[in-house]
RNA sequence: GCGGGUGUGGCGGAAUUGGCAGACGCGCAGGAUUUAGGUUCCUGUGUCUUCGGACGUGAGAGUUCAAGUCUCUCCACCCGCACCA
């Protein structure tokens, strides 16, 4: 109601959004600003990047953020005349359609492209600045061809392959997970407890590319967060230490340990190996302790990913009643079978060192076995129950006595390789990358198990292996793939022999998809190729990369792996896909994250339609950091709209024409305008989009009265800052910014209209305040000359009046100048 | 435990190289316009104060003419990893 009195209000509250957004949402339509431009451009280029959304339901807060800083940067660029490519497109497959349509009924495709539609709308409709030319959507078969096309180059290089072992199984979701799905144990997903399952599936032998990972983070150091390079770096895991093979009585073979602390070879006083591997099976069989040893790995097998998460848990095992050798000293070591040792990390065995490792202390704490220090220090571990990791001399260890840890491992090392039972070896803790997944709605693995030729790639003419229709499979979870039921579709002839084979039934990890989509987007409509060569070393790598944190490690770090694997294959010439990564906080609302069943959801739909798309994304760009987290509840939506109605209605009070000289115009006001152009580019360079907000505040502020109280709203210098509002205030609120253009007699779109050039002169004082300070408090301030020489302003301080009486008779002991701004005054 | 980060008014946050702490906004208070106000405009707003000033950036020390900023010690909180041999 309050709106229609509004309207009647005369010509200070006809700031209406909602018609602003209705007026100029078709004009845009109709220009696509946004369009990167295809070839012979000879402005420079620049890739912005956002991360796409997977599209779950319409757009939502976070959303809202990503997009209103991606859309900053972007802006920016056009602004300043870049060629800029700024795409969108969607993160398509994956489980949610598939538990939309069992819980439904819809066909996951249908709930897909439904949602897609709606977060296309929303996003034309919030503003943001894409390329609409160069969308993509993964579960498009032209899409996931080429994830097909990869998964042929890596299996004919060796780098996907099928292994047996015991993986990550989500009883909820009934698939299988990579290592990184699982967060403290629980399902990434849809936080079920996660239990272990023996399956044969595919891998990409990531692991491969580890060192490279670690190596080429170097080219990251500065356009990274420091947090996410050491998430990275944590993830893989590179440690480095020794190899030693072990004897074991009655084996034939010896067995592996890896070690990082070899030094400490001598203080071994017994050996262990992991419950859940075949080697503890094996030598549990035929000595005399199987069933104690059965019963164990029962116990094992029954406690949960999370309690064995605990670290402050008791130790456990069981002897095997077998005997490993010590390499270097002979010593008889009994073997023990224990969870603390993980049968997929090294060799799922080790040598066990109590003295100095805690865990191996606390297992012989609990079964009585002795402690031996070998490497001197002044408490006892047996004493104190605290294994001793510090470095010192060497004892009971034969040749190592007196060396220290560096050279003792160093020795160690050289011995064990002379009697070749051991050397120098690296260890990571990234493990290959799991992609097997035992759902419908993914992209299916091109590979035809003939029972004569084994696995037999899909020939490449016939990619994509398209999915067969959701209609009439049974998509319920039940852990084997919906695709293994579609008989048709399952049912081929092997392409080597032509005998009957099958289709791989399992879709791959969702996240091979975003592994490489932002080099589709190049060319999203290729049919020849995932992208061309041509293109990438035009537009690549991606200048900046805008998403959250919560793809630190997931999809950024398969993402770089599949570039390093594009490099290999000799489709790109750069190995790092984003030079500069910003990760934006969350949204939260009174201090935690919103969830509806916590019951704070801040819907986006009612905050546009309470307060319009330039006042939501004004504050969240407003609101602090991109980087740090927002608290809806702490900043103000009112606000935001309160200042663009102020900074719209200056576009209504100019009265001078369009093209008015502001040379004309008074100096003081143009200062003001110049100076918050150089400043709000260079807030906006350093990502302090906030900072270059409060800089447009100040000029609003000084604009409105120089039109209310001072120079009057016919004056050029008033119309100029006016623009440079407008278009500075494009790059956040985009509706107002083009009302306030359109106000001021140009034609749309503001978007393009320029970056206005910063006249130097107008931003450099010729006088500027300067304080003076007596013993670093200030005292007085003087209006001075930029270029005042130090001993011109040493006099001026010295003269004033105030400071002369502070000062008193006596000559200063110091006096610092720092010309202009300062000087300081150290009385005698 | 290991690694990364953050501590500034009632709140969100500013502050190139050490050089006026608290920009800008929110909130609050007062005033003007208004029949009215979820409008607009103006003014004030770190704390204490004997109105001269004094104190003030998590705590404590140090370097310096000068420290939010540099160094050391400590505290609190957040994030990541965590039985990885």
């Amino acid at each position: 109601m309050w709106r229609t009195f509004m309207a009647e209000d005369g010509d200070r509250a006809d700031f209406d959004v909602a018609s602003i957004q209705d007026r100029w949402l078709p004009v845009w339509e109709a220009l696509r600003p946004f369009r990167a431009s295809e070839s012979d451009d000879q402005r420079e280029r620049m890739y912005v990047l956002d991360m796409f959304p997977y599209p779950s339901g319409d757009l939502h807060m976070g959303h809202a953020e990503a997009y209103a800083l991606g859309d900053v940067v972007a802006r920016y660029w056009v602004q300043r005349g870049r060629n800029v490519l700024h795409p969108i497109g969607w993160d398509a497959f994956g489980l949610p359609a598939e538990n939309a349509a069992i819980k439904r009924g819809v066909d996951p495709a249908a709930w897909t492209y439904d949602n897609i539609a709606a977060q296309k709308a929303s996003m034309k409709r919030y503003a943001c600045a894409f390329d609409w030319t160069r969308t993509l959507n993964t579960c498009d078969p032209d899409y996931y061809k080429w994830n097909q096309w990869i998964f042929l180059k890596m299996f004919e290089r060796g780098l996907a392959y099928r292994k047996a072992s015991s993986v990550n199984w989500c009883p909820t979701d009934q698939t299988v997970l990579a290592n990184e799905q699982v967060i403290q144990g629980l399902c990434e997903r849809c936080d079920t407890p996660v239990t272990k399952k023996k399956l044969t599936q595919w891998y990409l032998r990531i692991t491969d590319y580890a060192e490279r990972l670690l190596d080429d983070m170097d080219q990251l150091e500065s356009g990274w967060p420091e947090k996410v390079l050491s998430m990275q770096r944590n993830w893989i895991g590179k440690s480095t230490g020794a190899n030693v093979d072990f004897v074991i009585e009655g084996r034939e073979e010896p067995v592996t340990v890896y070690t990082t602390r070899p030094d400490t070879l001598f203080g071994a006083t017994f050996f262990v190996v992991a419950a859940d591997s075949d080697l503890a099976a094996e030598l549990a069989a035929g000595s005399g302790a199987e069933e104690e040893f059965e019963q164990y790995l029962e116990q094992v097998k029954l406690t949960s990913e999370i309690d064995r998460l605990a670290t402050d848990r008791e130790k456990t095992g069981v002897f095997l009643n077998r005997y490993a050798v010590n390499p270097v000293n002979g010593e008889r070591l009994p073997v023990w079978a224990s969870d603390y040792v993980l049968a997929d990390y090294g060799t799922g065995a080790i040598m066990a060192v109590p003295a100095h490792d805690q865990r191996d202390l606390d297992f012989a704490k609990a079964f009585g076995i002795p402690v031996r220090v070998v490497v001197a220090s002044d408490e006892d571990p047996e004493q104190t129950g605290m294994a001793t990791a510090d470095d010192g001399p060497h004892v009971n260890s034969g040749p190592l006595d007196g060396l220290d840890k560096e050279a003792a491992i160093a020795a160690i090392i050289e011995i064990l390789a002379e009697r070749g039972t051991g050397e120098a070896a690296v260890n990571y803790r990234l493990r290959d990358w799991l992609i097997s997944r035992q759902r419908y709605w993914g992209t299916p693995i091109p590979i035809i198990h003939c029972p004569s030729c084994g696995e037999v790639p899909v020939p490449e003419a016939e990619l994509p292996v398209v999915l067969p229709p959701a209609s009439g499979l049974d998509l319920q979870p039940k852990g084997s793939s919906p695709l293994g039921a579609a008989a048709a579709w399952s049912a081929v002839t092997c392409p080597s022999c032509g005998g009957g084979a099958s289709r791989d039934p399992d879709t791959m990890d969702t996240f091979v998809d975003s592994s490489w989509y932002f080099l589709r987007y190049l060319d999203p409509a290729n049919t020849d190729a995932p992208f061309s060569r041509e293109d990438a070393e035009k537009w690549l790598p991606v200048d900046q990369y805008v998403g959250g944190v919560t793809h630190a490690i997931l999809h950024l770090l398969y993402a770089r792996f599949f570039t390093k694997v594009l490099h290999d294959l000799g489709m790109v010439s750069f190995t790092e896909p984003f030079t500069r990564l910003l990760n934006q906080g969350m949204v939260l609302m009174d201090g935690s994250a919103m969830s509806k069943s916590r019951g704070n959801l801040v819907k986006l739909s009612d905050e546009l339609a309470d307060h319009g798309v330039d006042a939501v994304r004004l504050t969240m760009v407003f609101a602090g950091p991109p980087e740090d987290d927002i608290d809806w509840s702490e900043v103000s939506a009112a606000g935001a709209k309160r200042f663009l109605a102020r900074a719209w209605r200056l576009s209504r009070d100019v009265t001078s024409s369009p093209g008015a000289d502001p040379a004309q115009g008074d100096l003081a006001v143009r200062q003001a305008t110049h100076r918050t152009i150089a400043e709000a580019a260079t807030a906006v360079e350093r990502f302090r989009f906030n900072v270059a907000i409060a800089k447009v505040m100040e000029l609003v502020n000084v604009l409105r009265k120089a039109i209310d109280s001072g120079v009057g709203p016919a004056d050029p210098a008033v119309r100029e800052g006016v623009e440079a509002t407008a278009i500075i205030l494009s790059l956040v609120a985009p509706y107002t910014a083009e009302d306030m253009w359109a106000n001021l007699g140009h034609n749309p779109p503001v978007a393009r209209a320029g970056w206005p050039e910063v006249i130097d002169d107008l931003v450099r004082q010729e006088t500027v305040t300067c304080v003076v300070q007596i013993k670093g408090k200030v005292r007085a301030r003087l209006e001075v000359p930029a270029d005042v020489t130090q001993a011109e302003l040493e006099r001026l301080a010295l003269a004033d009046d105030t400071i002369a009486r502070l000062v008193g008779e006596a000559p200063p002991r110091r006096v610092i100048v720092r010309a202009p701004k300062l000087v300081n005054v150290i009385p005698g």
